[in-house]
RNA sequence: GCGCCCGUAGCUCAGUUGGAUAGAGCACUCGCCUUCUAAGCGAGUGGUCGCAGGUUCGAAUCCUGCCGGGCGCGCCA
């Protein structure tokens, strides 16, 4: 509707440029908006008053002539000039009414593009490193990465997702010290617990099963504990093996998976951080001090050099993090979007850095970032920070225990990622009015209710017979509704483009609204004029399935009774 | 000190590639269930969009400077 507006316009402005013999170009993407206020119309442009100055005629003046100049349409009923300028576009009711067709047509498909024609993306999230379970954190993490990957795919896009995690470094190390101390019944009050030593009561399970010989089976690996109490190998092989395991069924129980994981550790095996080493050498940014090797990564846009290769020998984590980053692009993703907490923001500067100093093509602002700011979780109106299972924070797990997987999933999604998130555990799981992912799920369920009356009472919903009725839809909720239907698309794509997966939940909000408004206002199943009952029907039946896709592009499933 | 992010109603937050009178939920006040689920609806109260300048037909939105909060600034990851 808006693009074929946005036709009209543009023929519009080149007409009256012509005719004005001004030396200056169509703007190539016209303005149209959904207006605000009812009285303004359905649409409105302000080309006039952009087009003003340089056509150096008063903004009204433009405006009239550009509506003179319009191109005729059967969908446009009515243009108005208003204000200082605006053109309102008064829409026929038939070009609303169509959309309940076209989303009966589509079902799933509806507001998606599932060409995959845009190319290959990968979302890398969570990426979280196996010394212990996934907390809050990391939810937001797997809330925002998970649907920032069903809108793209939503799309267009060849979807990857890919989690990255250490498990050979320094905190693996410490992990194996830790579950070692734990079989040998040190605990966190000994002197000789080690100094940097993980305290949670986890590792005390790790320890039980790596002693009883368990065999834990994760996503990507699996091992037995080989009961050896002196095999620190061993027991850090197991360890990871069983943090990743629990990490799996995290995810697993917040619907979330993933199609690759990548191990930092195969980037040193495989040669990958020593070809890239070279290859940094060879580009002529390096540079030996202090016994160290560095990259100047100040040629490129970060604010201070960075250590290669330490002192003592060894590579910084900046190393494996540019031979990671290269293999992905390699792999042929054009886009890569790094899902992240926002405290590790300063690592983007120097990534972007030691891939420009390979010179190999990687466009300069490669790759994207989608930074999430902190969670604090609120019980009781007071911050809840620590879990028995982690020790110092909250995990995942417990929220999913607490409030549901589609409480959990809304809440960390609802928000812009930028900003702080503070969730409210008693109003995600209270089942009350306060809690919008009920308000929602409600008016889906609603939705289903009625049309299983509808089919005791003979008046079973049937699309193939409501597509020449729909011209009776012309009640106020009738016309909101439609209208706001007619948006999902638009919204899909823009929260695609920007990555923004908070509109989701905020355009599903607004859609169980108007469901539930006109619920209030008007009858569904009317035996007296069948007409009317059948087109009734099928607007909410879009609207269901317009509800249905929404929330499974945040996660949240779609009861039919509550 | 430097860099990034945030500051909008009492609370939690939308709205930021400049548009018409700044929105929603909660809370508070008043109404609505013999009728398809009241986990619902309607009406009302509530704002110097952190502050001060600037840019222009027009600024919550863009620019500059302050104030307040978060995060980062390791030869840790």
């Amino acid at each position: 509707m808006k693009s074929h507006l946005q036709t009209l316009v543009t023929a519009a402005a080149a007409a009256l440029i012509k005719e004005a013999g001004a030396d200056i170009a169509v703007p190539s993407t016209v303005q149209i908006d959904a207006t605000k206020d009812p009285k303004h119309g359905d649409f409105a442009s302000n080309l006039a008053l952009v087009l003003a100055k340089p056509l150096g005629r008063p903004p009204r003046a433009v405006a009239e002539a550009l509506v003179r100049l319009l191109p005729p349409s059967r969908r446009v009923a009515k243009v108005e000039l208003a204000g200082p300028g605006f053109i309102n576009f008064f829409l026929a009711a038939d070009a609303f009414q169509a959309v309940v067709a076209d989303i009966l047509a589509s079902g799933v498909a509806y507001g998606r593009d599932d060409s995959r024609q845009r190319g290959k993306l990968m979302v890398e999230f969570v990426s979280a490193n196996p010394t212990g379970p996934l907390h809050v954190g990391h939810g937001r993490g797997a809330a925002v990465g998970d649907c920032l990957a069903r809108l793209y795919e939503a799309a267009g896009w060849d979807v990857t997702r890919e989690f990255y995690y250490n498990d050979a470094g320094a905190q693996i190390g410490n992990l194996g010290i830790s579950v070692q101390a734990r079989i040998k019944g040190i605990s966190t009050d000994d002197l000789a617990w080690p100094e940097n030593g993980y305290r949670g009561d986890y590792i005390v399970d790790v320890a039980r099963a790596y002693m009883a010989g368990e065999t834990v089976v994760a996503d990507d690996r699996s091992i037995t504990g080989a009961a050896d109490a002196d095999d620190l190998d061993a027991i850090r092989d197991f360890a990871v093996a069983y943090l990743r395991r629990e990490q799996d069924a995290d995810l697993k129980a917040f619907g979330v998976g993933f199609d690759v994981y990548s191990l930092e550790s195969a980037l040193y095996t495989d040669g990958r951080v020593e070809r890239t080493v070279e290859a940094l050498v060879a580009s002529g940014h390096t540079f030996e001090q202090d016994g160290a090797l560095w990259l100047r990564t100040t040629d490129f846009g970060d604010d201070k050099d960075r250590v290669m290769r330490k002192r003592e020998g060894g590579y910084t984590y900046f190393v494996p993090d540019v031979a990671y980053h290269h293999h992905k692009w390699e792999r042929g993703f054009a886009r890569v979007i790094n899902e992240q907490g926002s405290d590790h923001h300063g690592t983007i500067a120097r990534v972007r850095a030691g891939l420009q100093a390979l010179n190999v093509g990687i466009p300069k602002g490669w790759p994207d970032y989608v930074l999430h700011q902190m969670v604090t979780v609120m019980r009781g109106g007071e911050e809840v920070k620590i879990s028995k299972r982690a020790g110092s924070y909250v995990t995942l797990r417990d929220l999913i225990d607490e409030v549901g997987c589609d409480a959990t999933r809304y809440f960390l999604t609802a928000r812009k990622s930028d900003s702080h998130l503070v969730f409210d555990v008693d109003l995600a799981r209270s089942k009350s009015d306060e809690n919008p992912v009920y308000y929602i799920q409600y008016a889906h369920a609603r939705i289903c209710s009625v049309l299983r009356q509808a089919a005791e009472r003979g008046l079973a919903f049937d699309a193939a017979a409501s597509a020449d009725v729909l011209h009776r839809l012309v009640e106020t909720q009738e016309k909101n509704l439609l209208v706001h239907l007619g948006k999902y698309p638009e919204m899909v794509a823009t929260a695609a483009e920007q990555s923004a997966p908070h509109s989701v939940a905020f355009y599903l909000r607004d859609l169980a609204d108007l469901l539930h408004s006109y619920y209030n206002a008007h009858k569904f199943l009317l035996p007296d004029d069948p007409e009317l009952s059948r087109a009734r029907l099928a607007l909410i039946v879009a609207t269901r399935q317009v509800i249905q896709n929404g929330l499974a592009l945040i996660g949240v499933s779609a009861p039919e009774t509550m």
